[in-house]
DNA sequence: CGGACGCTACGGCCGCACCCGTAGCATGGG
DNA sequence: CCCATGCTACGGGTGCGGCCGTAGCGTCCG
């Protein structure tokens, strides 16, 4: 049986809170030990050991040796996108908001800005996406999008051409709806590309979280090169 | 808590046998009643019952009364491509494949064409997309695709360019990979499209699963038109 | 209007699997 | 060489949730 089963399978993988947890604390592309994804799931070593088994033996995640520490990371970013997919429908995300959107008090770093395993979301990622709507570099649908001559020209002098390859052709990015501004973000070799490009400007940097600090640099340069100011 | 626990919700929901056959049942984009829910389930109706009210309350599924009959469909088609790529993870799909490659014998009719929601896939849709790729009518890669300007001309005489929109910009099509062959197939607006035409001539009849027969007009045209000879 | 049908609501049964004890194996450091 | 560390393997306890009885309500036909 391959569809049925497989369904069940991986929902209910993912449907444990546990495994949730980790999965949630391996969103952002690292890699943990079992220890420390034991302590993001709020349970035992030892049952954490027994959920990355699963995992791991479903191909969703990845653990390699490292001198006596084993990590675990996703096994890849389809994964990611998968799980932030599934994260996308919490609660009717197109009907009646049934409870008032709670909207978490803790987590506004997280809402402000974060990498999404290997591109940003939150505020920033939706402002990137906006801005570059708005004039022009790029065009959204449903679908997919694309970049517009005037948007290589922009990424060019960016300096995140050579990163996306010198083809001619025009370049894909995915839009990646966002759990927290429910609006498209940039994803796929464009969001990948203007994300690294901002880490090594030091317009952001990683905390010990998924969220990003946007440092002083990058309030002058996103405001400057996107028109953002957060 | 929006995401962690999100996750877990939607994937528990997910991750039970009955919840996701009923799900898998309404894959097509059919409405169904409960009792045929239960049946494809193997459970009561009131258990099928109270699946259906879970699924409603998170917004995967739509009910609308008709008479004294409930039917029930998936709420959007999101909802669809949520579950498709869902079923994708059967099993490690990158890595080793653990088991030797289980070919569901008792589905071969699926196997070859069916419907995914809205659009084709099975060798059907594979073959479609390989075609189009083949003559240079579209383009692919990793995150999305695009209609090139032959395409634009192929549809046209296929006669689907109507149902597109007249817009002079590029269309974009949605890979959707395929969890029986494994390979790339095409969504979105043009594969919805491209169905929608098959229909319309006739080339292909729905049955009473996901799988749709492909009739004597259907093999003819798809040759001539695609080169496919299934 | 009476009967039949379709569905939902409540109660108890039961089983799966999550969880954490302790024990045992592999790796690295002193 | 011995000890410390990190992890996995088994066992029993427990709780959540699926499953199906019966009961009750609304909707359509004769």
């Amino acid at each position: 049986m391959p569809s049925p089963n497989a369904l069940a399978e991986i929902g209910a993988l993912i449907g444990d809170p546990g495994r949730a947890n980790m999965l949630d604390a391996l969103l952002d592309g690292r890699a943990l030990t079992a220890r420390e994804l034991a302590e993001c799931a709020g349970v035992a070593p030892q049952t954490a050991s027994g959920h990355l088994a699963q995992l791991i033996d479903a191909g969703l995640v990845r653990m390699e040796r490292q001198g006596r520490h084993r990590y675990h990371r996703l096994a890849s970013a389809e994964v990611a996108r998968l799980l932030e997919h599934v994260a996308q429908f919490v609660a009717g995300a197109g009907s009646t908001p049934r409870h008032s959107v709670r909207t978490g008090p803790r987590d506004l770093a997280l809402r402000m800005a974060r990498t999404c395993y290997d591109h940003f979301a939150g505020r920033l990622g939706v402002g990137i996406a906006d801005a570059l709507l708005a004039r022009g570099y790029i065009e959204l649908d449903a679908d997919g999008g694309t970049v517009t001559d005037a948007g290589q020209d922009f990424l060019h002098g960016f300096g995140v051409a050579a990163r996306l390859g010198k083809r001619p052709r025009r370049l894909f990015c995915r839009p990646c709806l966002d759990w927290s501004e429910r609006r498209p973000h940039l994803a796929g070799a464009l969001g990948i590309a203007i994300a690294c490009r901002c880490f090594e400007l030091e317009w952001v940097r990683r905390t010990s979280t998924r969220a990003v600090t946007i440092t002083a640099a990058g309030q002058r340069g996103l405001r400057e090169t996107f028109g953002i100011s957060l």
